[in-house]
DNA sequence: ATGCATTGATTACATCTGTAATAGTATTTG
DNA sequence: CAAATACTATTACAGATGTAATCAATGCAT
């Protein structure tokens, strides 16, 4: 699995909401949240396509990025992971520890309860 | 916020667990799961000394190591940050991600459905 | 055509990590 | 008591990361 750094997956981000972009789109759009000099971003570029994160097309001299990767097959390994390492591989005390810190929402609890229905619905299939 | 890297986690969780323990404990109980040399984990036991993240007794020349920070304030923040970046701070879709592979169990269902519940409970305490 | 500006490529450099080895000191053992 | 042992502390060293600066090539403007 490709590895992506904390600061990478800014960029990543950028790219994953729209696609294709020149490296000075990207350090644009991150203008906002990160306080980046121009040449960081484009480190950050290169490191992601030597890590075959990013792919690019050329646009005469300059480059158009776009992901190699896709947000959800990194979301979901990342989750994975994440569970495995802190929560021995087990959801729920996660979303425990979220309530437990009313950092549920309404929508939160009603996408929860949709999930749940769905599984139940597949287990009933078996 | 202490940092805390991946191998000095498995060291904190073995703390976790049972503590204190000394240096010796804390290389065997490891010896399942890692394959590190015992000069790893000492060296893993001092950066976490460091970092303030256990603390120790003397017990002769040799040293009681215990965590200094809870490991359930080190999940609900890690469980936040995680959530933040990969997830804009929702839980509920890292929650379907889990669901569309499969790694939903009854006994998670069944938890969640109980933090549903409570989390129902108290809005209308509201 | 020539020089400046722009773009990606290469290099820099401190800190963190993984993974130990070595040094220094106290203790147990022969 | 001397020597081997057992602890922690210090040092090592390569690769990853954050954060740029410099280099080299190319195209635009005069």
């Amino acid at each position: 699995m490709i590895e992506i750094s904390n600061a990478e997956l800014s960029v990543m981000q950028v790219l994953w909401q729209r696609q294709p972009l020149s490296a000075n789109d990207v350090v644009a759009a991150l203008g906002n949240d990160k306080d980046w000099h121009e040449k960081t971003v484009k480190t950050l570029l290169n490191r992601l396509v030597t890590k075959g994160a990013l792919g690019f097309d050329k646009d005469g001299r300059a480059y158009l990025y776009y992901p190699l990767i896709a947000q959800q097959d990194y979301q979901l390994e990342q989750s994975r992971t994440f569970v495995e390492r802190l929560f021995a591989g087990r959801v729920a005390p996660l979303v425990a520890g979220f309530a437990s810190q009313n950092q549920l929402n309404a929508d939160d609890v009603q996408q929860l309860k949709s999930l749940i229905a769905q599984w139940e619905q597949e287990q009933k299939n078996d």
